[in-house]
DNA sequence: CATGAATGAGACTTCATTCAT
DNA sequence: TATGAATGAAGTCTCATTCAT
């Protein structure tokens, strides 16, 4: 798809002079493409079984080129991971800020912008590619939890705290509770790179439908209203 | 090394048939130790960053003799996930057929159940494969959607059905909500192999505080009581 | 030369039971047949142009089999050297210490014996390949200084101090005149492996005519008895 | 960055024939500069481990630029070794026809002479690059041989002969002598290539005092003055 | 059954060489 | 001229798989 060919050639022609040649403008151009061709493959058949050649193959360039830009495989990895860490978050980074409704709304704008503008984007393939290498890249992990995961957690936690604290939301515990509101989200986009990708089960799992159920639901609950009694629950003698 | 010779073989015979030999119940568990060495690895370091001599050592046996109970490094996935999909679901089978409680606590025990039995055990691993090589190996997926998405979905439907069905429940549309159901459940279980493993994440997910909120939360909502004006919601205009 | 093909399976085959079985003594053989193959190629084309798939075929493996044996090209050259090491020297070490007739006489056989033994053998390709590597590879470097350079130097050194001792020799400076009587011995194995490989540069240097002369020449010099009078000679203002 | 028009074209015009403006002797320097370049990094790290873009950026120039004026890395090679032949051996050519003292001193002169203007000059890897390279490049090779071996030999030969006809010298036969004379000559330059650039080695050879002392040895010869009954020496039986 | 030595296809990476600017 | 981005052949090294013992 973006294996743009030289046809952009005569469009860079009608540039004004002072616009960089052809030739400077795709080797600004060219470190994105790489980045973005990288994170197609590694999200699709993950970093080990992805060769360097069809990364450069899938950006129009030759092996070679590829090592013009990334020292390495690895350094690859790391650069797909670095270009694309602030795009998960910016988007709710300071709606909540400035957000002044009620917290419900606040929250279910959050999670359905955060799927326009990320879950429903390339960058989603990141959190796959971090699931299946953390473990063989600890640095990278490392960097990912407090770049990403820690942020995301703050922000719905903070999120939900402005709910108890304006008497909106019961006063369940902030962290647990903002994992479970992540869990799902997370769930979509890793779904959408793994078994999402392969044809017959996209009838299974519905973003749309699974986002607005989540509102809905943790809003709400499952019991009917007057129901109280039901709980406490414990969990089962194992 | 291994110059023993078949002398032994009589002594075995003379075992009883319900004690086999030592030999002979090393030949039998060979498959076993096998499937479970590759387990771990592969959830460790993905299926292309393992090799098979590790897997081979973990078990405590030749490259090999490896190959003499499977044909190939694929082939050995397949078995190590054949092997396991029956223990993601059997623990919640037929609990739900039998039991007579209230359904938010069929619910509860089913969560707690699982979590003890399979996603705090060596076979969690199998969804952080799965979710990595589906779309390198779609047969597998397709596979593992039949015989472990697919029930699970179906498992979780039919509890949110008879909830609803008996009046505990609001009528919510059970395919999404039991997505939602079961995304922490598997989030939990990603996390624990993948950013999990790195050490200093472990504080920001506590899997039991997790399950006991979702419980908590998908029961009875966020919201306070009589709140019932906030919603609805809707999504906003991407 | 030293391809040994599976002609000596039958060979091995004659030997008694409790010989190594032909895949055994292979094992053991190969190490030396490679490093054999690695010295012969890296002599003859130096250490970067030698492929290290030659090598392996040279040594009628294969390329695999090779890294069995040494883990890099590098650990090879290492290995390469310090096998041929001892050999450097081990011929002179105890002759000086045993020999009893005149030093001169002892010089005479030092030089020709390690020709015989060394400078005419394989081994001989080694000090090219330090040469050309040293700066390349400084702890190897190091290694061969220790190993034979300083060693080398000393053994000629004392050969010349028993000569000084025993009033034979006139008293010149031990460390100079050792490094001139090595010279020509390095010069000659040098020489045997580049410009002596070269066909018509045969009839330039005759090794044996060398070393005979050699002898001739720091025993008696080159000026005719009596002619004392021709020195002192100052080196030229530069 | 270049992109200074050709406007100070005019002005180079303007300048002196005698003094061409920098841009003309840049271009004029241009090869010298280069081939200095390649000597260094030839003599440093070998002709295969040493990149055509060192080169290049030793020089001061891109890589392209290189290729404007050697045709190949080998072209390269061939026009470093051309460049410097003559400059081994120019020093002592006439020095040998005109001088007209004793040949001992002569000798002498030779020497010291040719290490002061080759053996401690940059030109002195070029034997380096010729010992390593040789059998890589037979044409190079020849080439070597015809233009400085065989001239070096002829002119140590003349001279020795010299002494001979004048009645200085005691008869030796011409050649290998003459091999024993360059011996130490050529080792000092080697040495100062490889080993010598390795730190720790500094002490072991003193060039200086290696060539004065091969003067007086290979002029008086070791033995005291009298103890001509020690020889003769036969190699021993191998 | 079990072993592990051997293989060779295939991956990453380097670098001499080309060529549009 | 000079540049340096781009190429792709070639080299090092890995590892799934085979097979003689």
């Amino acid at each position: 798809m973006s294996q743009s060919p030289p046809a952009d050639l005569p469009d860079a022609a009608t540039a004004p002079p002072s616009a960089p040649a052809p030739r400077q403008r795709r080797k600004q151009a060219r470190p994105h493409e790489l980045l973005a061709a990288a994170l197609t493959l590694f999200g699709e058949k993950g970093f080990a079984a992805t060769r360097i050649e069809e990364v450069a193959a899938l950006a129009g360039v030759s092996k070679g080129t590829l090592y013009l830009y990334y020292p390495s495989k690895e350094a690859l990895l790391k650069a797909v991971i670095r270009e694309h860490l602030g795009q998960l978050l910016d988007a709710g980074e300071n709606l909540v800020a400035t957000f002044d409704g009620p917290t419900s709304q606040l929250l279910s704008v959050l999670l359905h912008t955060w799927w326009d503008r990320v879950g429903n984007t390339p960058a989603s393939a990141i959190h796959k590619i971090m699931l299946s290498e953390a473990r063989n890249f600890p640095e990278i992990a490392a960097f990912y939890n407090d770049e990403v995961t820690r942020p995301a957690q703050r922000l719905l936690a903070s999120c939900l705290q402005r709910g108890i604290d304006r008497g909106e939301f019961r006063a369940l515990p902030v962290q647990p509770t903002a994992m479970n509101l992540l869990a799902p989200v997370i769930f979509l986009m890793l779904h959408k790179h793994s078994f999402g990708a392969c044809s017959q089960s996209q009838q299974i799992v519905d973003p749309a439908a699974v986002i607005a159920t989540q509102i809905d639901l943790v809003l709400h609950g499952l019991l009917l209203q007057g129901d109280s009694a039901t709980t406490p629950v414990a969990p089962p003698a194992s």
